[in-house]
DNA sequence: CCCAACTCCTGGGCGC
DNA sequence: TGCGCCCAGGAGTTGG
């Protein structure tokens, strides 16, 4: 699943090969969740940029194209027009240079819109999305006023994006491993906040250096895999003992999200 | 406003 | 070998 880091490093390698492209034509599967691709067609791309899990493509018309990857989307470069013979294939961009940008996703869990730039009234969890993780403007305080603001599971409360943007069930798990928080607590004291705060930066600017956790399906551009999922210390890792005591990690749902965490290490 | 439940998807893994 | 079942889960939607 692609949360900040897989993200990340997809932006990285797009950003050189598509900067000030134009689109010369656009297509889609029909699914409402993929058809606004297509409404990039004519448009010259700026940059290209994340929030979160999200990356924007801002255009030299006032848009930008917003592209979450889901569970299973895989953004990469075609020589040529696209492969339509490929089931997976969900979108694509031909761009100047005979080159096509295609986007495929198994599941279809992603989305893909064209928005006039910063409208982000049909994606609330852009809209509302907390600030980014290495943002050197966001301190501890800020994290846990955030936090403060809900009642709910800290675990919880991280997969919302709101307190701060791009953490999902894999780095969710590891980060409150490494602070030794219980991801079923509700409120966390402004120490713990700092201790998460710096745990969540610690994981996912390893996954960085990892290049991303490759789990089954996520794949960098060039059709790479991370290296991330051999450093992990939570996630997937039920039953087996904690790299930190050696007690066995215990396993369960945590609204509707399989939950991976030491009893030990991790006392409520 | 907040929150909980439900929904979308399909390949891969497993038991028999 | 093949069938059926169940699991993985980010974010949008809905209803209380």
């Amino acid at each position: 699943m692609p949360e900040l880091p897989e993200v990340e490093t997809v932006r990285r390698q797009l950003a050189p090969r598509l900067t000030g492209r134009s689109i010369l034509e656009a297509g889609s599967h029909s699914s409402p969740k993929f058809v606004e691709a297509r409404a990039a067609t004519g448009a010259r791309i700026q940059s290209v940029e994340r929030r979160g899990k999200f990356l924007i493509m801002p255009t030299n018309d006032g848009r930008e194209i917003v592209v979450h990857l889901g569970m299973t989307g895989q953004l990469r470069f075609r020589t040529g027009p696209p492969d339509d013979s490929d089931t997976y294939l969900r979108a694509w961009w031909y761009l100047d240079g005979d080159e096509t940008l295609e986007y495929a996703d198994v599941r279809r869990f992603g989305r893909i819109k064209v928005v006039d730039a910063g409208n982000y009234a049909s994606m609330p969890t852009l809209a509302q999305l907390g600030p980014e993780p290495f943002d050197p403007t966001f301190t501890a305080n800020d994290f846990w006023l955030r936090l403060r603001a809900s009642r709910r599971a800290i675990k919880t409360q991280l997969l919302s994006q709101r307190p701060i943007a791009g953490v999902g069930n894999i780095y969710a798990d590891e980060a409150l491993w490494l602070a030794g928080i219980n991801p079923k607590v509700s409120r966390i004291g402004k120490a713990r906040a700092a201790a998460l705060l710096d745990a969540i930066r610690s994981v996912l600017q390893k996954g960085l250096d990892n290049s991303g956790t490759t789990l089954r399906d996520y794949r960098t551009v060039d059709g790479g895999t991370g290296d991330n999922q051999n450093s992990l210390n939570a996630y997937g890792r039920g039953g087996l003992s904690c790299h930190r005591c050696d007690e066995l990690l215990v396993r369960a749902e945590l609204d509707a999200r399989t939950t991976t965490w030491c009893p030990v290490c991790q006392k409520r």
